[in-house]
DNA sequence: GTTGCCATGTAAGGTGTTACATGATTTA
DNA sequence: TAAATCATGTAACACCTTACATGGCAAC
């Protein structure tokens, strides 16, 4: 559950709302996420029952109510107990390479169309990658050590598109060349 | 929903069984899969529910019945078009990342010790790939090209590996330069 | 005698996505 | 006048994992 210490890990910044972390989800890019708050809202009751984040309510005259959410002492240990435990490999999920497993049956035209299709997407989410790196939207910097720490994060999300590039085109030329 | 088109792939070659199927997918690399047989069952269900495979039992003396499965004319359209259908980009989930994103709170020698543990661990996974491609236990080889399709596919994912593995140290080495 | 193979499945729960619902204010 | 922003949430479903359940036979 990996939701759960990020919205954690934001709170150990400041207190936030829902709303509030809503926006710091989609302005990152290494925390995978549908965009939908659904999942905010539900952990968020379940970090308050938890007694790791504590709620105050904000009434306001023109919006409504704010609900802010503060961590508590429970809450930032849980938080460092996560970072320290033992680290999960990553999933690499990628429904291209089962495409690939029965590509065969099709024509070398099709094929490459597919192949190109496959660059291009990838080439695209490379660019907004570097894009998103340079506007560095969401940087805590509260150290010299932590602005490395984030700028690392987005150089994996980039060298992993640019590995991918790599491995398709080198398929595309190798399959020409037959 | 990939499981569905990996199913119906395994069955494009041939004939299969749950069990065949089960073992398949726990010796091919490429498809994650948690080691349990519930989807492939209740998928199966589901491929003959739409008329895309068709099922024979078969009694046997020794052995509890075996239902076997076989791809319908209907079965290899939908997969081929599945396969034509616009790819889509991989997912790279890392919890490691998000558990870096607030690293910062560590001391340097547990900050140290955290990413040597992740180096082990993705260095024994790609040790792991390397050893998979060489057994290569599944390849279907029907043609060259196929051989080579499955071959790159082995890649892809030992690539993946020798990527987080040199974005791992560049960190530690320029982490102990600070 | 325990482990593994053959072969089928079910139950329960966790995780994540899509879509729906409300309603005032501000901006283009 | 349409859209975006602020701010909360619910309902339904899809997907995936963990664990449970049965039972004979063969191999070590």
């Amino acid at each position: 559950m990996n939701i759960k210490y990020a919205i954690l890990g934001f709170l150990s910044w400041r207190p936030l709302t829902g709303y509030d972390l809503k926006k710091m989800f989609s302005d990152s890019t290494f925390i995978y996420w549908s965009g939908n708050n659904n999942q905010i809202y539900k952990t968020l009751v379940q970090l308050h029952r938890d007694e790791l984040v504590t709620i105050e309510v904000q009434h306001q005259e023109k919006n409504p109510s704010r609900k802010i959410y503060t961590i508590t002492q429970k809450g930032l240990f849980e938080l460092r107990n996560w970072v320290l435990s033992p680290p999960e490999l990553p999933q690499y999920k990628n429904s291209f390479l089962i495409k690939l497993a029965w590509a065969d049956q099709l024509e070398p035209s099709e094929l490459d169309t597919l192949l190109k299709k496959y660059e291009y997407e990838v080439e695209m989410q490379l660019l907004m990658s570097r894009e998103q790196k340079r506007r560095n939207r969401i940087n805590p910097a509260r150290t010299e050590r932590e602005a490395y720490l984030w700028s690392t994060i987005s150089d994996n999300r980039i060298a992993s598109f640019e590995n991918e590039l790599v491995w398709v085109r080198k398929l595309q030329r190798e399959l020409g060349e037959k």
